[in-house]
DNA sequence: CCCTGATTCGC
DNA sequence: GCGAATCAGG
């Protein structure tokens, strides 16, 4: 896949909008994120709005020869995870931690493009996400590339699955 | 674990 | 110019 005018143009247009990398990767189709990515450096058009504020990177020095990998790994963390979706947050409470949860931001996924696939047409490999009412003519799958696994493509499972923590108790 | 963007560098 | 590999962080 080249970068076409058109390809370009839809990638300014989604990366200002917001969406991430692999979403724009996936609306684009034929590029990974990281394809996305160098992209959107090399059209000097990154921080839009300020998702990541990443400060410094460098680092990436004498890669292949002395392996300096491994160190401390993951050390079993066990955490509630009681976060919003929201990235730009600040509001500090100093006393009183009373929990609260408002909203639930799910939804915020942006699905690709359905294949409209008809049930006749699905296989193991094919998200089997339901479009529209399957009483309905016009009923259809999702039918992109499924996870292996599970029945969804990765869009898809994620609205799928989401809530699985979250269900804290206010004393 | 999942994910995010950032950077480097061989092609 | 391109993007995989890697890194750093949530």
């Amino acid at each position: 896949m080249n970068w076409t005018d058109e390809r370009v143009e839809l990638l300014r247009k989604l990366w200002s909008e917001g969406l991430s990398a692999s979403q724009i990767a996936a609306q684009l189709g034929g590029v990974s994120r990281n394809a996305v990515i160098g992209k959107v450096h090399r059209l000097k058009l990154s921080g839009r709005g300020r998702a990541t504020a990443t400060p410094a990177r460098q680092k990436k020095t004498t890669q292949g020869s002395t392996v300096q990998k491994s160190v401390a790994r993951a050390a079993s963390t066990r955490h509630v995870t009681t976060s919003i979706g929201a990235t730009a947050l600040q509001t500090q409470f100093d006393a009183e931690p009373v929990a609260r949860h408002y909203i639930r931001p799910v939804e915020n996924v942006v699905v690709p493009i359905s294949r409209h696939l008809q049930l006749v047409e699905l296989t193991e490999r094919t998200c089997k996400w339901p479009n529209g009412d399957p009483l309905s003519e016009d009923f259809n799958f999702c039918g992109n590339e499924a996870a292996e696994t599970g029945p969804y493509c990765k869009y898809h499972a994620r609205v799928a699955f989401q809530p699985a923590a979250e269900r804290r108790r206010n004393r």
